[in-house]
DNA sequence: TTCGATGTTCGTGAAACATCGAACAAATTA
DNA sequence: TAATTTGTTCGATGTTTCACGAACATCGAA
């Protein structure tokens, strides 16, 4: 396992991020990140193989769209939402309300429900 | 020429509109579109063959981002402003904020200088 | 050290995309 | 009718993306 790549909230550019968020999947993890808290890769839930919701993960990372850190054997992706309101600001908002109301990538979940306090 | 195709309001996905704005030609060309003005293909300076101009607008209608009027033998572009803001509240002006803050399309221009009242 | 859990990377297809030039279609004009 | 203008469509090409399974790497535990 390689030290994964983040860019600086100054590298992270606009077509990288909309492209990141033109997939489904991708916008349904985001949605996932979206209350704030830091999840493990296990707890993610998508229809795809590990290694492609591998893929998905990098794809979001090298956009700059989340921040992941490494403990054991176990990962934690973290949604960088300061960093891309400060980039991009509104951004972010937009698409997660614009995701929610057509409940783009319902198909990605948290393993236990939601927030339990 | 056969008539395009426009989506209703409700019938634009997100996914299709960040997977459009995901190109900084296409960037452009809604930058250049921003001021509300319709614009004859004409008009639209970009560094692309004519055919892949007519691709790219082709894209940007279909996901339901411009409308297009054809007039004789030439065609005019609007971007679709309030329909967007009906459908994804916020998202375009967060996206050309960006586009402006980083210069994204810079490439994309339009003939004569902007705005000859 | 051996095992198990957890991610990453590799090798591979299938599909989508960007791009071009050339051929085509439609309307205007000569 | 024949040229011109304007934009679309087609075919080809190279790149990128998404997807999978298999192999690999890493860490903690037995």
């Amino acid at each position: 396992m390689r030290r994964a790549h983040h860019p600086e909230v100054d590298e992270i550019a606009l077509t990288g991020v909309m492209a990141a968020l033109s997939d489904p999947i991708r916008i349904g993890l985001v949605r996932v990140l979206a209350d704030g808290r830091e999840r493990g890769w296990g707890e993610l839930r998508a229809p795809v193989a590990k290694s492609t919701l591998s893929h998905h993960l990098r794809v979001l990372r090298d956009a700059g769209l989340t921040r992941t850190r490494q403990e054991g054997t176990r990962c934690f992706v973290l949604l960088r939402r300061q960093d891309l309101q400060a980039r991009f600001p509104g951004l972010l908002e937009a698409v997660l309300a614009a995701a929610e109301d057509e409940d783009v990538g319902r198909q990605v979940s948290v393993k236990d429900g939601p927030h339990p306090a």
